[in-house]
DNA sequence: GTCTCCCGCAAACAAACGTTTGAAACGTAT
DNA sequence: ATACGTTTCAAACGTTTGTTTGCGGGAGAC
């Protein structure tokens, strides 16, 4: 069993268990008595614990951005509607794990803590590392949605990413707080279009200019 | 200098760290040392730290609910309309601690850590003392929305909190990771308004029925 | 073989955590 | 003034945290 490599069972088990309970809620014996490895595994492979948790954020992050770019790049000068640019946004993010459906809810979720938790170092990691191609989709955006004022355009993506990094991380909080019996099963797929029709809607909505 | 209540203290101090670092990441040393109190008022007043995060939302949930709940009486049977609906939730939750500005700002972000990183006891703890009335405003929204199909509304309800609780939750967050020079004086009240807009479009967003 | 480098392991480390303790200080009623 | 219940205080409690330490084993080069 100890033949699959100690760096990616660490990266596997602490995915989860961060999206699960959050970076300071999980401890890493958790981590690494999980994942049947030696506590000072992590220590001696990534360095401090600040330092694994950059690691799992790079380990998806990078394919996502990598691929988001290229194919910000295909559809150069199209001036894409805004349906299109936040399709070509959700698409790469389920595409870029398309392999296992449960890895689609963890973005989401980390993606959820990285913005809500994110304090000081990682802040500013997150700005170094990624800033760039956040900064070219807030231009498609500025291009696809001429009518909006900035101040209008910088708060409805602010709401968007809100709903967006809430859509699968708080989940469970949902139903359980309202005692409901609602969907079981529900399709990742799914769930992103009714996202994505919210999502439009709101940034479309008319502005009742005060 | 300890002519203040020392209870109040320690509520007005930790409300404001678990705002801004979370409720693991602020320890009760931190919360008694900037506020001025002994180390272990907090256990002999509260009786554990887990009693004081309750003893914080309730302190801010109790007035809102009690406020809401009695609007929700006055507009009974009016078959509101889904902007005024909005407009009541959000009108009493700044009405509430309408004081100080900066409270409005904790409300949302305590709402938001509440959402997310609820854990066992709290989620029990909301539901049980406050989702009598969260339930009788999905009833009233389920009314305001009759073309919605029960998962669609249950989806929206979701992107909705979602867009909300992260609306001044995560701000320094989004001014941070976007380099560009925006709004540096916000007024909750302006927010709020563009909120409204932002969830009353996504909620009305044409469903593109699969 | 032997040397070397890399990795895994149990054990221990100092620091920080929430919590408890017992005595001192307080205001108040008798 | 004395006695009493309440509050504050410094100090210590036992855990748990992230991190570090040597030691040992196994694979490849020479």
């Amino acid at each position: 069993m100890t033949q699959a490599n100690t760096v990616e069972r660490i990266l596997d088990t602490a995915e989860v268990l961060f999206a699960q309970k959050g970076f300071a809620e999980t401890s890493l014996r958790a981590i690494t008595s999980k994942a049947g490895v030696n506590l000072a595994a992590v220590n001696y492979h990534f360095g401090s614990k600040e330092a694994l948790i950059q690691a799992v954020f790079e380990r998806f992050l990078n394919p996502f951005c990598g691929m988001l770019e290229t194919r910000m790049d295909d559809s150069l000068e199209q001036s894409l509607t805004l349906e299109k640019l936040l399709g070509l946004v959700s698409r790469t993010a389920l595409d870029t794990h398309r392999s296992d459906t449960r890895r689609v809810a963890i973005f989401f979720r980390l993606s959820g803590l990285a913005y809500t938790q994110a304090q000081g170092h990682m802040r500013r990691f997150l700005r170094e590392r990624y800033g760039a191609v956040f900064g070219r989709f807030l231009h498609l955006l500025t291009a696809a949605t001429p009518t909006l004022t900035p101040l209008e355009r910088f708060w409805r993506v602010h709401f968007a990413l809100g709903a967006t990094t809430f859509a699968l991380s708080g989940m469970e909080s949902l139903l359980a707080i309202s005692n409901n019996d609602l969907p079981q099963s529900i399709k990742p797929e799914q769930v992103n279009d009714m996202l994505l029709e919210f999502v439009a809607g709101g940034i479309r909505a008319p502005s009742e200019a005060s």
